[in-house]
DNA sequence: CAGTGCCT
DNA sequence: TTTT
């Protein structure tokens, strides 16, 4: 139900692409995907632990601790990471191949003070598949910079049901969420955005 | 905490 | 590399 598809140095970014029912399955389907696979703090390699906490569904999870950041196929708990949804996946034969699904798709709790700073998605293996990522919740400040740290940067409003898939020469730009506006959206129970991205791992 | 700006 |  795509409303209109912007783009934006690359990213493009399908505005309203889930409707109202479809946010509220894909909830209840993380829902599920949380109990299997319990939300976790990463730390990262530096010993700060992450303002989001994340799990993972999929063949891999990502995981950040003093090790480094990697792509495991064990929740750090021990247990394998839960199948992917079918709504993602859905989601991901709609705009990016049906040839192909992904290994991995990284759930993120943001809170009302969670941000996440600029960075690169560079841990797969293949940068010809683009990253998808799906909003839910409370909008998010979407900043979109450079193939190298620095230099302007654009941002956008990311809001309940959209849709961005980062590819071709956006692969590897840098992005980050500078800030999460709490009550804009009714679809979670608390304050708090949930973020959703896919990717093929290896 | 200053640049890559965000916006009270 | 997901930081202040």
């Amino acid at each position: 139900m795509t409303e209109e598809t912007l783009e934006i140095r690359g990213f493009r970014i399908f505005k309203g692409y889930l409707d109202t029912a479809e946010q509220a399955a894909l909830v209840e389907a993380i829902r599920g995907v949380v109990r299997a696979a319990p939300l976790f703090s990463p730390m990262t390699p530096y010993g700060k632990p992450m303002r989001v906490r994340m799990t993972s569904a999929g063949r891999y999870g990502w995981v950040s601790d003093r090790r480094g950041y990697r792509y495991e196929e064990r929740h750090p708990e021990g247990m394998a990471w839960p199948p992917i949804p079918g709504e993602v996946l859905a989601v991901w034969g709609d705009l990016v191949s049906h040839a192909r699904m992904p290994d991995c798709c990284l759930v993120n709790f943001y809170d009302a003070d969670a941000r996440m700073g600029m960075h690169q998605d560079r841990d797969e293996a293949d940068f010809s598949w683009p990253v998808l990522s799906v909003s839910l919740g409370d909008e998010g400040l979407f900043r979109i910079g450079n193939a190298t740290r620095g230099g302007k940067t654009e941002s956008h409003w990311l809001q309940s049901g959209d849709v961005v898939v980062m590819g071709g020469d956006a692969r590897l730009t840098y992005h980050g969420i500078d800030r999460i506006k709490p009550g804009t959206s009714m679809l979670l129970d608390a304050p708090g955005r949930i973020n959703l991205t896919c990717r093929v791992v290896d």
